[in-house]
Formats: C-alpha cells, structure tokens, sequence
DNA sequence: ATATGTGAACAGGTTCACAGCG
DNA sequence: CGCTGTGAACCTGTTCACATAT
C-alpha cells in the first residue's frame, strides 16, 4: 500500500508517461536512421507529436539524459528508453486465434520490431491447425499450456472470437503469463497481478461517431441556436 | 474559445466518459439479449469492467435517465447512448489500404455492427484493385476523392503503409473527412479540426513489455532491495 | 547564450459519501 | 428503504515559467 521511495532514484514512472515512451522512440528511431545525433526537446516533441513541456517532464522521470543548452543525444536516448521498456531483452509472444485478423497480426511486421518475437500461433478450428503461417506452425489450442511454458511466452495476443475470450484468457492466466493484449470485444475478467491491454476497433469507431455528430450537430444548429430536444 | 453553457442541458461530455460509453453499450446490448429489462448502477458498472460511481457519474453527464430506488431501464438507455453517440444513423467508413490488416478489418463482422457500413475500400496496388473482398470490389486510390463524395464517406479507415500514411490522409482531408482511425505507426499531422485516433499494435506491446519488466524486477531485487543501478 | 529539469499553478478525472427522490 | 445523482475531496496529469547547468 506504501510507495516506498526508492534510495536511487524514483521507479514510479507515471502510467501516462510510459504511454508515450514508444512514441518517442519511434521519433528517435526516425532521428538515427536520418543520421540525427542529437535534438532538443523542441523538435522531438515535434516529431512525436506532443509540446516539448510534456516531452521533457516525462524524460525527467527515467533521469537526467539531457544536456543544458545542447539537447539529447539521440543514440544515448534510444538506449535509455528501450532499456525502460524492457526491450533490451526480446519477449516471446504468442497470438491465439488465427483468424483474419489474428493472421494479419502474425504477417504484420512492424509488430515484431525490436523486442518482440511471435513466438507461436494457436487455433482451436482443425482446419487451420497444421497450416503454416508468417514460418509458422499453427498449434492446436489444447497445446496452449505446453507451449506457453515451453516457449516462455510471457506476452499473449488474444485474437480468438468473443465467445472464447474469457476461457483462452482464464487457461493462459493459469499458465502464468501476466500480460495479455485482447481484440476480442469483451471485457476479460482477470486477478490484479495480470496487465491486460485492449484494442477494440469498434469502440474507436464510435468514439469518432460522436464527435463526427457534434461536429454535424455544430453546423445545422449551433449558429442558429437549438429549440427542440425534450 | 468560450463553451457557451447550453439553455437546456451541458453537452460538454468529458472525454473520459465518451470513450467508455461504448463500453456500456456493449453491456446493455448483452443484458437486453438475456431479457434483462432492468439493471442497477452496480451490476451494470460490474458487466463493464468499471465501479458504479464512475458509471452514474458518466450517466449523468448524459441526463437522469435512471430511476431512484430502481436503476435504469435496459432498452431506453440503450437508445439513450447510441443516440448521444450518434450511433442511429449510420455512418459510412472506407478502408484504404487491403493489406493483412485492411482485409482483416473489412472481414471483421463487429465491426460493421449497429451504425457502421464499410461503404470502399481503396488500394494502391494494381495486384489487388478490381478484387472483391468481403463483398467490397477494391478501387484504385486514383478514385479516393470520388469515392469520398460519392458514397458519403465521414470515416476514413487507414491501413496503408506507414510511408504512404501521411499522403493519403492528406488526400483524405482535402476530400472533407474530418474522422480518421489510424493503424499506420505514424504520427499524422492534421487540421485541428480533424479527429484521428490511433490503433498501434506495437505501442501496446511496449507497454506491457514495461509492466512485464517491472514484474520481473520486483519478483529478483525487489524483496531483496536493490544494490546497482549507477 | 541556450535548452534542460522542475516547482507551482492549473485542469481533468476519479472516488467518496450522502442528500434526495421514487 | 434502496439506489440514483452529485457536491466535495482527492488524485493524476498537463502546462507554465524560470532557476539551473553547461
């Protein structure tokens, strides 16, 4: 329940901050390959679209990886950031359900930047088992446990249909995996110990839905002022 | 500059509030299917994966459409939302780019659920124009304006290559769209006018590598106190 | 001289706890 | 009496503006 301060330096690293790491290490990815070495807050914030206040206080929370007057060594920042992530080492990830959409995921290179490796795919459909996907073997859901333990995944991708969310999740969480990306459209129901990150396309429809509406909404009635509703 | 209070209630919904109502949606659509007619704060907040205060306060940014003593009624707070989300009309979305990913997507069948109709879907390859996928025949990007006004496409779907990104929501801006979901790791730059949001599978990843991290950490130095780290 | 790192003010969102209505 | 709706307290995150380091 006690955040016990830590002797060397805060690792409470707020959970909109990390949401952003990525985002400037693609920036500074971008940077390097340009043959950038260094850049200040100014143009990185730029370029991964936030204002350079935002940018500087969350790297003030990994240390002090500036420099006064200068800026940040692109390089050196690349470094510190992946090392926060935890992508110096590579994680093992598996995707269950091998859909459309799961399949779109095993191909998506992208996805298997820096630190990640898929690992194994998984199906419960006999038809798509024994299928070769992005190099892969398709295994049978009933191996998921096996495989899970015998991969060391520590990341699972659940790409299953709704239905099956909730029970794949309940198996892998039992299997001790603590972290779980779902596009299934479901809430999961999972122990506090587990991270589970959601991708749900239709909300994001939506959410533009509203704000599309307002704007229509803006346009017709705003100028001339609304009369009806209730 | 100035949020005008409206005469008859407060339509400035907090942002928070907007992306969970499609959450509670979900929900409703779920209890209405098992005959529910009647829900409480509690169990509806329980079925959406949020707690019950959070929920009424949500609500009641939209109106007091529950009843004291009772809760709310299933089906009228299901209209209630979708219109505030502006989910009683329907929108139309166009795919460009029928990679993995945009086939996936146009195959997707929540998707296109209530409010929703995949209305083109656009590709630069020659390989693939002229395909039917999903139903959808796949015209050429050339056709990307034309398409836009002539199906009466509000929401642009990208799914293109992160080089081609930026291009075509360009395109698709100069073409009116003022509502983008965007699955290119990129950081598009846009009018202010313009609404994007953001599907980065990567990103994701990288958080829970963080989080998977810190686990790890804890579980090694932490109840031994850690001794390094400069 | 210049750009970082940060305290302080601010804004937005969440939780608490209870008044008020059915 | 039960459950909603909401002011108030609280907490998290953002922005400002400048002291500080090179």
């Amino acid at each position: 329940m006690s955040r016990r301060p830590s002797p060397t330096r805060d690792r409470g690293i707020p959970e909109a901050t990390v949401a952003r790491l990525p985002l400037y290490l693609r920036a500074l990815t971008g940077l390097a390959e340009r043959g950038i070495a260094t850049v200040s807050s100014e143009d990185l914030a730029a370029a991964a679209g936030v204002n350079s206040a935002k940018l500087r206080k969350d790297l003030s929370h990994l240390g002090s990886y500036g420099t006064r007057g200068v800026g940040y060594e692109v390089e050196y920042l690349v470094y510190q950031i992946s090392r926060e992530l935890g992508l110096t080492q590579d994680w093992a990830v598996a995707i269950v359900g091998v859909g459309n959409l799961g399949r779109a995921l095993a191909n998506y290179g992208g996805f298997v930047s820096r630190g990640f490796r898929v690992a194994a795919l998984l199906d419960a459909d006999p038809e798509v088992v024994g299928d070769t996907i992005a190099g892969l073997n398709v295994v049978h859901i009933d191996e998921l446990e096996t495989v899970i333990k015998r991969r060391g995944v520590s990341i699972v991708v659940l790409a299953t249909p709704a239905q099956a969310a909730q029970a794949v999740c309940d198996r892998v969480v039992n299997a001790g995996v603590t972290s779980i990306l779902n596009f299934a459209p479901v809430v999961l129901s999972v122990p506090e110990s587990v991270e589970v990150r959601k991708v749900d396309l239709s909300i994001e429809l939506q959410i533009l839905a509203f704000h599309e509406q307002r704007k229509a909404d803006r346009e017709s009635g705003g100028p001339l002022m609304a009369v009806e509703n209730q």
